[in-house]
Formats: C-alpha cells, structure tokens, sequence
DNA sequence: TATTGTTATACTCTATAACTATA
DNA sequence: TATAGTTATAGAGTATAACAATA
C-alpha cells in the first residue's frame, strides 16, 4: 500500500538549500552547469562542445598527440573519441599521421583551418569565461582555479 | 579527399595542458566529475545518485516541499522529477499530501524511513567531501564552496 | 491565460564488450 | 601478454511536445 495522506499540510515558501550547499561536489557540479551552458550558446557559432573543444585545443597546443593520450588527459573513454577525431577530419581540421616509433598509434595534428578556428573559439571561450565568472575578482579567479585543481589533479 | 599524411611526425611525450586549465568551466568540471565519481561508489550502498540524493535531501529538510520548487531549485526538468518521486513514494521514503493552498500541487513529505536513510547517507556524503577535498584545508574548502556560490547563485 | 503535474518520446552523453593490428 | 584504435551497442542523463486539472 504505497502511502497516500489524503489531509493537507504546511507548505514551503522559502526553500532551505543549507545542507546541499555545504558540499563540494553540489556547488561544482552547478557551478560547472552554468558555465557550460553559457559554452553551449557562444559556442555554438563554432559547433563546438565542451569536450569537443578541449579535445581540439589540445590538438591544437600538442600536434602529434595520440587519442590515448587525449582519453587520459580528459578522462574520456575511446570508444567515445573516434567519431569526434573522424569528424575533425571529415572537416579538414585534424590531420592523421604515423606515430614515429608505435605502429599502433596516430598522431593528431591540427591544420592551419583548425589554428585559426582555435584562435577565435579560444578566444571567445575567455570573453565567456570573463562573463560567467564576472562576480570574481582576478584575485579570487585564481584562487578558484587553484583549489578546483587541488580537488581533480 | 579527407587529408592524409603518410609521412610520420614528432610525437607528444608530456601532454600540455596551460590553456584548458586556464579556465574555470574545464577545472569546475573536472572537479565535479571526480567527486560525483566517488560520491556514484560510496552512495551506491543507498542506491543513490547525486541529482536523487539532492532531491532527497532538499525533501527531508523542507517537508511539503513540491516537484515544482524542486525543480527550480535544483534546475531540473519536472518530466525527469515524476519518476524518480514514484519510486520514493513506492520504496516508503516519500508521502503525498495535497498542497493547502494550491490544488494543482502536491507536497512531498519524508516518511521516517527516509530521516533515518538521510542521516546515514548524509553522514556518509560529508566523509566523502571530506575525503575528495582532503588536500584542502578547512579555509581552503570553505574558500572554494564560497567561491562557486558566486558563479552560479 | 498561466501553472502544476504528467506522459511519451527523442536526443545527448557516457559506459561496456569484443575485435584488429601492433608492441 | 599488453596496448592503440575501432566497432557496435547499451545505458544513464537530459530535453521537447503535448495533455489534464487547477489557478
């Protein structure tokens, strides 16, 4: 008998977030939320998702990376990266070339197209990153960053 | 002609990470994400999953709380709430009662059963924070919960 | 007309198992 | 035997559209 109360009670006006907010992990996860859907709107001009982004720019700040050291570096599964690398390269952005002394791996490297989307994706990513965090001073930016590190890394 | 290259290239022996790190979103999502990982391990005991344990414990600490409020609060979707308050209710955690004023609403009331889960699974959620934010001190993780708030509230 | 709660459904993201080619 | 990359697929999480009941 699933329990069912048939008489009215109080209701709640203010709800009282106290316990939820004293964690850590609550206030990063919608702290990261925010940011990310921000992401999602400006980066949309560029068809650029979060993941896709890092993927890319670190293609672009590493040429020759292989898709393992991409999944490591980001903690995403394989599987999971072949259809975003293929389709980097469908659109001219990476290219594949032999790994120099693996046979099994392939480096990753970013064409000019790809240098100059990142120049103006990372550009807007910081213009975003300005906005979402404009309540922060330069000061505390930093220290936020510090300690978020000090959590994952 | 996709763009390929036979000849092999230079490969990446330490992965440089400067410009994602740069950012707030990729270190609050990467923060987040290893503690939702560890919170998914120590909180399967309980058969909760983060957004559950929120919902939960926003309900046992503002009975007659509705599936609207929540929503707002937690920033979810009222068709992704419906299933999850039906398996409360059906697992004896959550009890139904008509809303005082409002008959469209219907407020959710944690049943003891649900006290007693909270107490443990919230005694077990603040082990984990504590372990996940071990290499912060009690100022530094006070600083960081502090700083998140600004980003997102 | 707007809002609460609901159903059905689609889409995205992430995870698992199994395979090949090479080390 | 272990690893890099791939394929196919399953699952979880999130989003949209439309509806009934009430305000």
């Amino acid at each position: 008998m699933p329990s069912a109360c048939p008489n009215p009670a109080p209701s709640i006006d203010k709800v009282n977030t106290e316990y939820v907010e004293s964690l850590v992990g609550y206030n990063a996860r919608r702290a990261a939320l925010v940011i990310i859907e921000q992401f999602l709107q400006r980066m949309a001009a560029y068809d650029l998702r979060p993941v896709e982004f890092s993927v890319l720019s670190l293609i672009g700040h590493n040429p020759g990376i292989t898709s393992r050291q991409l999944c490591a570096t980001l903690s995403i599964l394989p599987p999971n990266l072949v259809g975003m690398i293929n389709q980097f390269e469908k659109h001219g952005l990476v290219i594949k070339r032999p790994h120099p002394s693996d046979g099994r791996a392939t480096g990753l490297h970013p064409t000019p197209a790809c240098e100059a989307l990142l120049r103006e994706a990372e550009k807007t990513a910081l213009e975003l990153e300005n906005e979402a965090t404009a309540r922060l001073s330069a000061a505390e930016r930093k220290t936020l960053i510090r300690l978020l590190k000090k959590v994952y890394l």
